[in-house]
DNA sequence: GTGTATAATGACTACCAGTCAGTATATGAC
DNA sequence: GTCATATACTGACTGGTAGTCATTATACAC
């Protein structure tokens, strides 16, 4: 029976062209502008169509936020690079210069992260997909508490939990990310994404060294 | 002419009392949640009379955040205290401590931050209020600056500049605060907001210290 | 060819921000 | 008091959009 897995084979490339075509409308109008009706229309397909495929506009959204947290996954990975004899320090910033890096080369994940911070994503989104971001997340943060606990063994780090620690340098690189991100703050602030970030990992992971 | 004058006063207190209500409604049902008629019939007022006062329902939003940023201001500049002789981290660890009281004793100012962080708000407030906006949070980012300009001054913190230091210690506030906002990533962390907070600003503040 | 299951459609509903032509109220001149 | 004018208020209406569902089309098995 070859036509049962044609079939589940078609639907997959239905399903990856509507969020192409997502992905596309959302970049162009942003999420908040794009409607389903542009999204149906590039996908040549009709409005119900997208609602067999998907629950809401919120879920395309996750599915395609999920897409890059894998991608996102990847770039830290390499940097993590486990196979190679690094100090804890060095993995720490490997980590925090892939993530910006990240941002950087697929500057559309960061929107689609904007735009699921709103209210309305939270509410609109079942628990199931909303977990599974968190996972996808989650994945990510573990190379950095293991880095972390590296640092620790080796007596570089003194703090004692490396939960926190990581979440500390997590939640750094997000607030200064969000804070560069727009024209307006960025001048409050006056120098490059780049410089500022840098600055902002230094001090971090300085602060996390015995004193 | 007094008449002048109350016509000018009845109007500022209309104008509150919309605040009023939508300070009540965006609370109650959160900002996407919450309609223009729920908040005119709070008001006990029709729905154009809303937009006689204020332009959109995301001004209104604006408006609220622009008291709240002046509330904040003044817990920072209670802590800063620039008439007792304090060392440098003190301020800072004071300035970080009253940052995080404001948004736990008056937490809707912290919904009506992250819902502030929306695509749809940037794109609907006009300029003259995201100016006004952005000013008030200038006004007390500049109170860190002056406590990390002490510091360099009197040698404790070898950061060269005050503003980008300013504002890491800004972003990583911001990135704590809005990690623990949500329940679920709250419990990837596995400790109390407080707790959290401490290491977090502990970190920051070590990381500006002389190495 | 015909019956059945599966997929797709698009007109329709519900909802809501924002508008504006019309109405009410207050003020001041006489 | 009453009229003219200015100011404030009203709420039915418009436009736009997420999501639905009864109907239609397609693919497949026999």
């Amino acid at each position: 029976m070859t036509t049962r897995a044609r079939r589940e084979r078609e639907k997959e490339e239905r399903r990856q062209s509507i969020l192409q075509a997502a992905r596309e409308i959302f970049l162009e109008k942003g999420f908040s502008r794009a409607t389903m009706d542009d999204v149906a229309e590039r996908t040549e397909v009709s409005k119900g169509t997208l609602y067999l495929y998907f629950e809401s506009k919120e879920t395309i959204l996750a599915h395609l936020l999920l897409e890059g947290l894998d991608s996102l996954y990847s770039y830290l990975e390499e940097a993590f690079a486990p196979d190679r004899p690094l100090t804890a320090d060095e993995r720490l910033r490997r980590l925090g210069w892939a993530y910006l890096r990240f941002f950087q080369e697929e500057p559309h994940y960061f929107r689609f992260l904007m735009a699921a911070n709103g209210e309305r994503f939270r509410e609109t989104v079942t628990p199931e997909v909303y977990q599974e971001i968190l996972e996808a997340s989650m994945k990510g943060l573990n190379l950095v508490v293991q880095a972390i606990e590296q640092g620790i063994q080796e007596g570089l780090f003194t703090c004692c939990d490396a939960r926190q620690a990581a979440a500390t340098l997590w939640a750094t690189f997000n607030g200064v990310l969000e804070l560069m991100s727009h024209p307006l703050r960025r001048d409050m602030v006056g120098v490059s994404t780049d410089t500022f970030y840098r600055t902002a990992l230094e001090t971090v992971v300085r602060g996390l060294r015995a004193s």
